[in-house]
DNA sequence: TATTGGCACAAGACATATTTGAGTGCTAAA
DNA sequence: TTTAGCACTCAAATATGTCTTGTGCCAATA
């Protein structure tokens, strides 16, 4: 347990470090307006913050940085919300207020302002559907030998594939099948579908099928899983470039690597609040230094997805969590009404 | 104009600044086995190298480095292709010649093995269609107050739009507009299908449209802006991080935003045959110490793409460029049957 | 007992000088 | 035309000293 001397210690080494990159030591300490004490008495703190782990030093004798730790006891205990956040609010809500813009667009907006306003990486994924069911299965022949099959869900999302159709294989039969898939599928959930499909495709008697058969389950099956996969966002890749901590060529390699193959996407998926991430508990991507800040957002009853900041730990806590916050809380009220 | 000395100088020179990336002395030119010529002769013609512009020193008592002009001059004139280039052609044949494979997959996996097989960053626009035609439009509902407009083209292109429609659109009528508009369209060219929606909307006197109308031509010309929209595949990003002119945050932050933006692809449209091109050759985007090299492939004949590489001005050509035409050719080969 | 002033010590940052080695340009001779 | 020889240049590596910041510890103090 850290004695409230101490807490205000850690409170203002992090809170000065996160603005200049640099060790702080005892004495900027003493001119900190709530630490009257004697750069002697604040360095006796120093050390135990130091063998708490709350505390690093790059040095034998340089000025503390925080540790992990002590980010996260931060932003457990120590954060207290900037205030001036509030001013970026009005820019948000015009951005969100504009009717007309598709949702797509509003999310990918959103993700480039949360980038824009806190000179970080942001990205959002979703938004995911809860329950999709299928509107409509349908069969456009192209060519003699080709067609493209389309299916459309509830949601207004439609995955298509072209299929080649060999030469055994008729072509009014195959509309006709078509046509009973589509029957069959309407309105059905998903996964409910692919059962459906399986043994509707079983039974079906048209022995000029076989191998075909093979191949149409395969297209529909392709297309049901693309309408599980989920959207990425991604903004201000290389806004971290920037960051002294990146002043080096390998971590922005793993950096872009990890973008790049949206190893992130895994790490936000459901969640239930606000969810601070420190390098060390992104298990799967270790990035030193880093910091995952990461939300959910609700559209509708149906729609979901999770929007986040990537940032050096070395962040402004105060300022970026709640315009998060805001953030999110505001894609949903979008498409309340 | 070189004298033939000069030429097997300059290409000593460049061969070896390739692989080494360090500045070219005479000392090291002495022992090439084709320059049986005392350190001194070979200097004299380097200074004359350099006034000719083909040559560089980083400091006034360096070796010699080549300049862009010198690049210039080595691609047109003195670079041998390198035999073993062959040795990577069955990889690339067993991958191009899997049957199923999907048409996109494959031009994403031959950027990807372009990249892997050059350690370089590898691009693909296309395959743009030459002549797309309209297959059908038609119109999902959805809910009471939305529905899905769908237009497949002959090459399989699917766009789809939500819309929603106002409560004094009657679901029928329209309904029975899009049907209408199904028949018209059908298999007419895009920009053809452009003016004739316009005209036919313009006469269509149902009342009950006015604002909705606007919208739904919105929609389709959007629709239609996207099938001509280009794709583009990008492999091996983060390749170029490790060459030694990439030592520099700076110019890493304007590499990534330059593929980010997708600047590239205004460069690399139609063209004809491969094009090198040169850090200054891109006017858009000047990006120092970089190459650009480029080539088309043909699908069929209505469709085509490029395909590129892009490396430091310190690359093997003679490798890369047959590389990159051999793949260009089997891309199309794959599907010529 | 908690706090403080004082002092020796550690280590990075920076400036400056010294040495080394690779490579050049020029010139006189072959 | 080519070459050997030599003086010269400059970057990179190495060494040296000074400065600054900050630490840890201890004895004195409130």
């Amino acid at each position: 347990m850290l004695s409230s001397r101490q807490k205000l210690i850690l409170k203002a080494i992090i809170d000065e470090y996160v603005k200049t990159a640099q060790p702080v030591g005892s004495k900027f300490l003493t001119q900190v307006p709530y630490l009257t004490f004697s750069s002697a008495t604040l360095r006796y703190d120093m050390a135990e913050l130091e063998t708490l782990g709350y505390l690093e030093k790059t040095h034998t004798s340089s000025g503390r940085i925080p540790s992990e730790l002590g980010y996260k006891y931060y932003v457990d205990h120590l954060v207290t919300r900037d205030s001036d956040v509030q001013s970026s609010f009005p820019v948000i809500d015009d951005l969100l207020k504009q009717h007309q813009i598709k949702r797509d667009q509003a999310i990918e907006e959103a993700v480039k302002l949360l980038s824009d306003l806190t000179n970080y990486t942001a990205l959002a994924v979703g938004p995911t559907h809860d329950s999709v069911t299928i509107k409509k299965v349908d069969f456009i022949p192209l060519t003699e030998t080709s067609a493209t099959l389309l299916i459309v869900t509830n949601q207004g999302h439609v995955e298509h594939q072209t299929i080649s159709i060999p030469d055994d294989v008729n072509i009014t039969d195959l509309k006709e099948t078509i046509k009973t898939l589509d029957e069959l599928l309407a309105n059905k959930e998903l996964d409910e579908a692919s059962t459906i499909l399986k043994e509707s495709l079983m039974k079906q008697d048209l022995k000029t099928f076989m191998d075909f058969q093979a191949q149409l389950m395969e297209s529909f099956i392709e297309a049901f899983s693309k309408f599980s996969e989920e959207n990425v966002y991604l903004s201000g890749m290389t806004r971290m470039f920037d960051q002294p901590e990146f002043d080096n060529r390998g971590y922005i390699k793993r950096f872009v690597e990890m973008l790049d193959r949206r190893d992130l996407v895994k790490l936000i998926g459901q969640q239930d609040g606000l969810q601070v991430r420190f390098g060390s508990d992104m298990k799967l991507i270790p990035m030193e230094n880093c910091t995952l800040i990461s939300i959910p957002y609700q559209i509708n009853a149906q729609e979901h997805g999770t929007i986040a900041v990537i940032g050096p730990n070395r962040m402004p806590y105060g300022k970026v969590i709640p315009l998060l916050e805001y953030i999110a809380l505001n894609i949903g009220k979008l498409y309340k009404k």
